[in-house]
DNA sequence: CTTGACTCTGAAGTTAGCTACAGGGTTAAT
DNA sequence: ATTAACCCTGTAGCTAACTTCAGAGTCAAG
């Protein structure tokens, strides 16, 4: 049970090239290899395609992937402290980050309800000006 | 009531060359000039760079970026319906966004959590895994 | 009135993240 | 047994988004 790069990438919409040079930079560990030197991935290559093509949209690097990839505990290991700290500063910026979309969204929703209806709203609305209204804009 | 391009930059943040760069691109207006051609920003400058930097951290291009900064209501406009139809759009972009983020924050909680108190949990507990064990993993 | 910090333009250089060869071997269906 | 579709490595090229530099003008403190 496992994939030939061409398979994982019709399974995943991530280009061959792009595949390979995720392995070069360390964010899909080497697969095993046939005796022809092909590539046979895991079948759970998927989901882990999948996470880096969606952190991707969602503004993290390439390094912060990795870096979330990392994260993992096994009872045995030394680093459970370290685990924890690493996962609950990510857990914080993914925090702020659905914070700034809610912003974004409430915004963009108060423009679009602009152009409901009656018009006899804003002369002038714009996503700014919108968040400029709202007490809560971007706290720096 | 106006900032020197100086000024602007320590107010957010973002470099000189980068501001004159978002000039060039068109995500910021090309502001008055002085008889010295000196660029004298109005105050409100101030969060629309804010904005730019916030929404790059959400993972939108400039050129998305671009285009929510260009939605805007004006009552006499005839472009009322396309100004909606693009707003929706961005909408739904944002409202996923943000459920794929709620996902991952609620995965790396799990995983977090393995690490406190009793570790008598999960043998090997990886924010995939904790993906995997979720029913409504990645929609694609 | 000079000196150091600021600003201007235009062009070239940099980094991250791909993407596309070139040149060669492998597999699978006819 | 051929041939189209696949895979390999290594290297070079590309786009977005900056960043730096050269060369020159402007301002403000002492």
């Amino acid at each position: 049970m496992s994939h030939k790069i061409g398979e994982l990438s019709k399974l995943t919409g991530c280009n061959i090239e792009t595949l390979r040079y995720y392995e070069r930079e360390g964010l899909l560990p080497p697969p095993p290899r046939g005796n022809n030197g092909y590539r046979y991935y895991p079948k759970d290559s998927v989901s882990r395609v999948n996470f880096i093509l969606h952190a991707k949209g969602l503004g993290f690097s390439l390094t912060d992937i990795a870096e979330l990839l990392s994260i993992q505990v096994d009872k045995h290991s030394a680093t459970c402290g370290d685990v924890k700290v690493i996962a609950e500063h990510k857990l914080a910026t993914i925090a702020r980050k659905i914070r700034e979309l809610e912003k974004m969204y409430q915004a963009l929703e108060k423009v679009a309800a602009a152009c409901d209806g009656s018009s006899a709203s804003a002369e002038h609305c714009s996503i700014l000006q919108a968040l400029a209204s709202d007490e809560t804009a971007w706290g720096r």
